[in-house]
DNA sequence: CCGGGGGATGTTAACGTTAACATCCCCTCG
DNA sequence: CGAGGGGATGTTAACGTTAACATCCCCCGG
């Protein structure tokens, strides 16, 4: 038992065993050039003395830390916790640590967050660019540290970016409700400001335009990202008598929100109205009532992101910018109705 | 433009602003003895020149970093999610950025994480332990280094803990149950090496107890805590033909894993089995179909751990350890039926 | 027998920041 | 008018590690 009271460092290790700290420091990162008793004198002090590396001073030395930051809105969307998750995985394989950032999708949190992961010296940065981000990822880019883009993209910066194909996500989804008959589909479009809402949305229109459905524009409605205080939106549009049969929501988790709201009206999903999701939070959660959804591969996101990243970290593969999209699929559930 | 060529270091500002090294960094950290128009002149020289501060230089000069670990098993479960989002916004409320570290629930990428987080001098850590975290807590308390458990105690260390009641959630659930009429109550226990796992199981006890049913081992099943690989359990349990009516299970996540297997039977929930979970993981995705559980309150478990380990690590307040538990409630649903 | 090569270790400086201490100058008060 | 005080700034060393370079010694080959 050691009274922590003070660090043990490579110096105590160094007048304890008789060697310099350069020694000591060699023989501890595994150099060759150690006589092996050198070396187990020196394993044994470090074990006795409780030493433990500093990373800082490595760190600051060596002018690199072996850590990525991941920059994403919410980790308590499954979705995010999901891709946070795999990425961690990733990154750990590959050798890197993973910090998380946190910006609830506002833009003054991710200033922040891009602040912090750059002074604390991260070799590269993962990041779901919130809305309105266009100005971070601008000043991100001029910074010259390694980015990737994951699950949305920008306009602002031609940077590298691993996403899903949310054209084909809001195609699938919007076809399955028409193969069911629907032809009033409501569609809660999120925040237009981000990528995928507006990808969705062009998918949404292909399968309207390739079943000879006319679009009607007052069926798309923009919402909050997070879905948060989004009740006055959804009375508003119950109130509109806008007659669809069926809704599309950005996320599952807006899906839910919108589900529950309607059973408080009494509408129930899928009798009264049918309605698919985006993202199939539920894969693990799964049940037998589960929210029909559109699947994205959260897993090989994550390789592909974290793999490109640390090509770039690396200064390795084409010098032109990465695009990656993952094909989406339809996820079958319950809450499509024929009609 | 910059070209994100070399660091911008303290020393570029002073040579360029012509002050020196100390003064620039005086200036940049708002100290009060400087002249308005030298803090002028090196504000517009860090804003011209696109000086970073360094983190790491400055936590290895200052001795402190400002930063926690938190140390979960997996952020893939909503209910780690949650926690995770809501340590975070506490801890940044409180001036420090966390860290997430995950397990897995594995006793070695538990001991990784922990050597990790002290390798980089983290100022505390909030750790929900692992299943056999025996060793790794013991490590960790003899390194000095502020620690608070959440979610999870341990008997290995007396050290500062925040829990919610889960002998009270145990309770709850099958209470809920008993009072439909079921008497014969299969508990999916999780993994009796975590303390909640243990203490639910007390408070499933106490209820058959006060209800004068007698308690039968049989129905009580350990399984892995993150729910993996169980389907060969379920799939025993069935087979045993042990006459339950209702299942209690450690998780929500473990509920819907069981409910899905039950379902792919022919066994549907509630019609034919009542099914209780725990972390009322779905509050947010609440829907009409909701499986019944326990909430745990993570924001305020959140609050009370950070602030707790904000206190240790200002070497304030009891020295004695500090034990919260915050009661549970009962999270109604729609899968539990009177029989 | 001597030069050279290579293995083992030591010396020194540097990473970028901060804190303690020193200095300088000007203003005020006795 | 001189001592003293305090504001503004500079000097120096240190945080703990690593890398470049230097040194020493032993052994081998010519």
């Amino acid at each position: 038992m050691h009274n922590g009271r003070r660090k043990v460092t490579l110096r105590d290790l160094a007048e304890a065993t008789g060697f310099s700290v350069n020694t000591v420091s060699r023989a501890l990162r595994g150099e060759k050039r150690i006589a092996p008793e050198t070396l187990q004198k020196i394993l044994e002090a470090q074990a006795r003395m409780g030493y433990i590396h500093n990373t800082l001073a490595s760190s600051l030395r060596r002018g690199y830390t072996n850590t990525i930051a991941v920059i994403l809105g919410d980790v308590s969307n499954p979705h995010f916790g999901v891709m946070m998750s795999e990425i961690e995985a990733r990154a750990r394989a590959r050798g890197y640590a993973a910090f998380l950032q946190t910006t609830s999708e506002d833009e003054a949190l991710e200033r922040a967050a891009i602040q912090s992961a750059v002074n604390k010296s991260v070799d590269g940065i993962l990041i779901c660019p919130c809305p309105q981000s266009g100005q971070n990822l601008h000043t991100l880019a001029s910074l010259g540290i390694p980015f990737v883009l994951v699950g949305r993209r920008s306009a602002a910066v031609d940077a590298d970016y691993v996403i899903c194909n949310d054209e084909l996500g809001g195609w699938q989804a919007t076809r399955a409700l028409i193969e069911r008959g629907h032809r009033r589909i409501l569609m809660l479009q999120g925040d237009p400001e981000i990528s995928s809402a507006r990808e969705r949305l062009a998918g949404y229109r292909r399968a309207l335009d390739e079943a000879g459905i006319e679009y009607d524009p007052r069926l798309v409605r923009e919402g909050s990202v997070m879905g948060k205080d989004n009740e006055a939106l959804y009375a508003q549009i119950l109130s509109e008598d806008l007659g669809f049969t069926a809704a599309f929501a950005f996320s599952d988790l807006i899906a839910w929100d919108f589900w529950r709201f309607l059973h408080g009206r009494g509408i129930e999903v899928p009798r009264d109205l049918s309605l698919v999701g985006f993202d199939n939070i539920q894969s693990r959660l799964s049940i037998p009532f589960g929210l029909t959804s559109i699947r994205t591969y959260k897993g090989r996101m994550s390789v592909e992101a974290v793999d490109l990243l640390v090509r770039r970290m690396r200064g390795e593969g084409d010098p032109a910018p990465a695009r990656v999209v993952i094909d989406t699929a339809l996820a079958p559930g319950e809450t499509v109705r024929t009609v």
